[in-house]
DNA sequence: ATTATTGTATTAAGCGCTTAATACAATAAT
DNA sequence: ATTATTGTATTAAGCGCTTAATACAATAAT
């Protein structure tokens, strides 16, 4: 899996958003232990700083715990992990939308362009 | 309508997509003439340099024309217009439904996610 | 006991983005 | 003819992000 970091925006919040992912779909599962610092950092071949400051932001949200001298794991709250998924499914649906309605697309539209497009998605 | 820029992203990257979507949207029909960099500038409450780099942006894009004294325009190449609008839309539905598939979703609960929320947009 | 591995902290440097202040040439407006 | 308005260019400063190098305390691994 690759973390396809692009220039456009701080790294460290794409960081973020890949490991939601990876938590929020199930890579990492409730209570996994995540790698180290300097191991998420040489995969993702990002300066050790940038992950760090990358699950911080994890841990203030309540993601992922740390245990200070034996690393990183996932919550065991699989509900929290639940409604964020949720939650993050809605906020995206809600972003799309907005933009699909300032291009001057309607409901019908919308609806149309995307089935003519999600074939190339899953199930 | 706002500017609504966010600090998460470079202003001048969200200038471009603001002035793209009133030019797609038709704010701005082909062949209207744009305010200065000056006026866009204090309309956006950015600094007149950013709002330059903007500008430089869409008409390296093709969307814009620059009259050195007298201002900017809209292209009037109409087609060119509807083409960008179609491509702008394809690439959101695609970035859309590639979150959604990392969100662990199938295309029978993004489709329900969707009529679920589409109601706030017009039509 | 010793060693390796955790997370964490600090400092300095470089970079792009943004702002601010100015200035200039070309030309539209008067 | 004069003035105002175009886009454009330059320089300096500040800021956040990122990297690099280094160090430390705590503790897991040996």
């Amino acid at each position: 899996m690759p973390w396809d970091l692009k220039p456009d925006r701080p790294i460290y919040t794409q960081l973020v958003e890949h490991i939601e992912w990876m938590i929020l779909s199930g890579v990492y599962p409730p209570g996994a232990k995540l790698p180290s610092v300097r191991d998420l950092a040489r995969e993702a071949s990002v300066n050790p700083n940038t992950m760090q400051r990358a699950l911080a932001q994890l841990e203030e949200d309540g993601l992922i715990i740390t245990h200070r001298t034996s690393g990183r794991s996932i919550t065991e709250d699989s509900e929290m992990i639940q409604k964020a998924r949720i939650r993050i499914a809605r906020e995206q649906v809600s972003e799309f939308l907005e933009k699909m309605k300032k291009l001057g697309f309607d409901k019908k539209e919308i609806l149309s362009i995307i089935n003519n497009m999600i074939e190339e998605v899953g199930k």
